[in-house]
RNA sequence: GCCCCCGUAGCUCAGCGGAUAGAGCGAGUCACUUCUAAUGACUGGGUCGCAGGUUCGAGUCCUGCCGGGGGCACCA
């Protein structure tokens, strides 16, 4: 029996027992079932009694008690106690719990998926990094957390495009062509230029393109050197997010916002919209009609874009595209954005509670320095997968909520010990692998035979409860765009693989030991844990080790 | 000054308005002729920053204060 199958189960008895007359109130359209902590509370229990106990106009552990007659006469449910204020604590009968390994096993790398967020079109920008150098560690929360989180909406059914703003316009990305043209020409680093050693790897690779480079005039050069130092620098974020297993369905330049009139018209449609107004020679978005503390200017006096207006020309485009959500995932140092961005929501006529979500990630500290541009500490993100690797980098960030703020250590990070829990859960993974390996070996085989009945071992209950858990998790951590409480409950899972295996023998101990359904079943089980750690892996971008 | 986030064990941090607030690390003890000991069992360790309030019930929600971080451009 799965929870929403208990769930469903204890509504139909309170709709029974409100029919005969044992209490009157409104019975609630979901009965939430929960793990109680405790494992002698049972292996599901419920508040149900308490919430309706003032409504009903009874006494909590009253109402409780007529409730758990009925429950317990509910198939597969063995015992219910009315315990503490009024909780209703559940134990299900084995067979009935242990069925659940077999539709694991059965429903395979579907498990785990939900429709809880079908429906939704979303657009999920994250990282967006300026083109004009090497991704760093300040880029690798988000990184991590936003590419989870995709995955997590695609479990969940969302209709999830995942996008990165390239800010490939604008004075930053000439600063950028004249420092790589600087290098190549063996020149200092020009004023508010680019310092840095990936620089001169550029130059070198636009120099390899076009030998003729230095001999041309410098605002030639220029333009040539800047489309040819832009692709390569591209080229090169985009390795780096493909070895850190980070995917985008869509690379938007902000360049051909400008080139396409999209700037232009964004201006003319909020105006439309009745927010523009022009003042000083500048034109103004009066975000102050909306949630921000002062007007934007979109237009500067000496008649050039702002970023402002290319934000929103890109917010527009997004509503354009179909997108009712637009989440957009940005550091702390970004936290001013906020307020503007749901002003251009708001002013184009969006309802900004809806159609955006801003979420601001805290910076992270490693090794007691701060991982931002402005700190000066420049330790690219390449540089940190080959030191630590991408399995612990993404799943030492992910199993942090995004708004905490998270100090790490770089050699803790390396240990393949428990330390590092990366490794607990990878290893309770590669475990299961050696077990389901080894029982194939001695002729264990799952379709030769399955009685859930046999799983009657304490340590197989709440595996079995655990597991059973997994969807609610997706769809919790889904709905809350929190991947970090996948990770909490992979570590739980492990938690609970180990101290069955150290109870429970899967293969006979010998090849005297006759193969029965104890062991076949056991490996049901073993290979449902298996599927289940895999599935939640995978959700983090955390790799599944067969052995290790 | 105004706005946002955080404050939970020695450390790093979980914690959906519910039961005796948890995990890992660190300290100590124990368990490998037995599927991977990268594991498990056990012992210590807490005024949940402070003060009020809401509630049958607050680490969780509200207000104020204290402490830490971040943000307040016709920059990008």
């Amino acid at each position: 029996m799965t929870p929403e199958e208990l769930s469903s189960a204890i509504r139909a008895a309170l709709l029974e027992a409100s029919a005969a007359g044992d209490f009157t109130a409104d019975i609630p359209a979901e009965v939430r079932v929960e793990r109680p902590r405790n494992r002698d509370h049972g292996d599901w229990s419920t508040n149900v009694a308490l919430q309706l106990a003032k409504p009903a106009g009874m006494p909590p552990r009253d109402l409780a008690t007529r409730l758990a007659e009925r429950l317990t006469a509910i198939d597969g449910i063995t015992q219910v106690d009315v315990a503490g204020p009024g909780f209703l604590n559940i134990t299900l009968d084995a067979a009935s719990a242990g069925e659940l390994a077999r539709s694991i096993v059965e429903s395979g790398t579907a498990y785990g998926k939900n429709d809880s967020e079908a429906g939704h079109t979303i657009n999920l920008e994250f990282i967006s990094a300026n083109p004009t150098g090497p991704l760093h560690i300040g880029h690798t929360r988000w990184a991590a957390l936003g590419d989870s989180m995709r995955r997590l909406l695609a479990a969940s059914g969302a209709d999830v495009t995942a996008e990165y703003y390239i800010n490939d316009a604008g004075t930053q990305m000439d600063k950028f062509a004249l420092s790589v043209l600087a290098s190549a020409k063996g020149e200092p680093t020009p004023e508010g230029g680019y310092p840095g050693a990936y620089i001169g790897d550029l130059a070198e690779i636009v120099t390899q393109q076009r030998p003729d480079l230095l001999e041309l005039p410098d605002d030639e050069a220029v333009a040539v050197a800047r489309p040819l130092a832009y692709e390569a620098q591209l080229a090169e974020i985009q390795q780096t997010l493909e070895r850190f297993g980070v995917f985008f369905d869509v690379w938007f330049s902000e360049q051909e916002l400008h080139d396409g009139g999209a700037v232009e018209q964004a201006v003319a449609r909020l105006r439309e919209q009745g927010h523009v107004y022009d003042k000083d020679g500048a034109v103004w978005l009066r975000t102050t009609d909306f949630t921000d503390d002062k007007d934007r200017v979109l237009i500067r006096a000496d008649g050039e874009p702002t970023y402002f207006a290319a934000d929103a020309a890109y917010y527009l485009s997004k509503k354009d595209r179909g997108f009712t959500e637009k989440i957009y995932l940005l550091g702390a140092d970004h936290h001013g954005y906020i307020n503007r961005l749901k002003a251009i929501a708001a002013a184009a006529g969006d309802d900004p509670d809806v159609n955006i979500d801003v979420r601001i990630g805290q910076l992270v500290n490693l090794n007691g320095a701060k991982l931002s541009k402005r700190a000066g500490n420049i330790i690219e993100l390449n540089d940190l997968l080959s030191w630590i690797g991408t399995d612990a980098v993404r799943y030492s960030l992910a199993r942090y909520p995004a708004d905490s703020p998270l100090s790490l250590e770089g050699e803790e990070l390396r240990k393949q010990t428990n330390d590092n829990p990366v490794f607990y859960v990878q290893y309770a993974h590669a475990r299961t692998a050696n077990v389901s390996r080894l029982a194939g070996e001695d002729g264990v085989r799952r379709e030769d035979g399955f009685d859930p009945a046999l799983l009657a071992d304490p340590t197989e209950a709440t595996l079995l409860a655990t597991l059973g858990d997994f969807p609610r998790v997706v769809a919790q951590a889904a709905h809350l765009r929190e991947p970090h409480r996948v990770a909490r409950y992979l570590e739980d899972l492990a938690g609970r693989y180990h101290k069955w295996y150290d109870t429970c023998r899967v293969r006979p101990m010998n090849a005297e030991e006759e193969v029965t359904d104890l062991h076949r079943t056991r490996l049901w089980l073993n290979d449902a844990t298996r599927q289940v750690l895999a599935n939640g892996l995978d959700l983090l971008g955390v790799s599944a080790p067969e052995r290790m």
